[in-house]
DNA sequence: TCTCGTGTTTCTTG
DNA sequence: TCAAGAAACACGAG
């Protein structure tokens, strides 16, 4: 599930334990989310530790503690949540804080999130050197161009997708931006027309997701391709064609053959 | 039993 | 050297 706008919903489900110590820890070590570090120095610093605060970033999300810093990557089906005190670990739950009225738990049944920790209070560097949010002053119109360009040959719903120039988009935000945007899927990165319209909507849907789904808790509205876009058999909202599924860098890609284009 | 999947990394090819 | 595509990772849901 996580994209933009769940990451951040995903991340606010642990803002109970906020300016609480963590008393205790408990993890699956061995548990790949886990790769490139030692679960046990992780625990270390954490235990006796306070939450201080956190954020999100594209689907990257840092809690910082104060000896330590902890970053979480969802990949296909993490999820964050908060359990009352004594909760009891389950199959999928890889990293559970307990703290003395709650326990912040991180699962993840197919195991393709990630766990990143740094001792020390500062952020680290795989933080500070993340690409500029899509909602910030920093992604530009002349941003997107230049990514296009580099990547002309190959289809804007590949480069959607790289989170070296878009942070937080997914597959389904991707499809929603270029059925808005009335842009065909496979069209070459070198060949989108008005790129302005493109980083204009890529901008609003991430706004309007974030809006709807972290501040609201609700799914997007019939209005949107979202909710059409999962059953085969599926209508374009807008004209009521049948909605396309075809499979494009490796991912299902639905879309509108009216609306954009052939 | 078989197919699919809201992600990222690594390998291969051009 | 860089860009693009495919495969691999792992497991539950339908």
């Amino acid at each position: 599930m996580p994209e933009l706008a769940e990451v951040e919903l995903f991340r606010r489900r642990w803002n109970p334990g906020c300016g609480h110590r963590v008393l205790r820890v408990e993890c699956h070590a061995g548990a790949r989310v886990f790769r490139g570090m030692k679960a046990g120095r992780l625990v270390a610093a954490l235990v006796g530790t306070r939450l201080l605060d956190s954020e999100a970033h594209g689907k990257q999300m840092l809690f910082r503690f104060e000896r330590a810093t902890l970053g979480i990557h969802l990949g296909m089906t993490g999820t964050l949540r908060c359990e009352g005190a004594g909760f009891a670990v389950g199959k999928h739950d890889h990293l559970v804080l307990h703290q003395e009225s709650r326990a912040l738990v991180f699962s993840d049944p197919r195991l393709f999130g990630r766990l990143l920790f740094q001792p020390g209070p500062d952020d680290p560097e795989w933080w500070t050197a993340r690409a500029p949010a899509v909602l910030s002053e920093d992604f530009t119109p002349g941003r997107v161009d230049d990514f296009l360009h580099r990547h002309r040959r190959a289809p804007i719903k590949t480069i959607l997708l790289n989170q070296e120039c878009f942070p937080g988009i997914g597959n389904w935000m991707a499809d929603e931006i270029l059925w808005r945007a009335r842009i065909a899927p496979a069209t070459p990165g070198g060949r989108i027309g008005d790129r302005r319209v493109l980083w204009r909507t890529v901008r609003t849907v991430s706004r309007e997701a974030l809006r709807l789904i972290a501040v609201k808790g609700s799914d997007p509205p019939s209005t949107w391709l979202f909710p059409h876009r999962w059953r085969k058999g599926g209508a374009c909202p807008r004209c009521g064609l049948d909605l396309v599924r075809q499979p494009l860098g490796g991912r299902t890609t639905c879309w509108c053959p009216r609306c954009q284009g052939k």
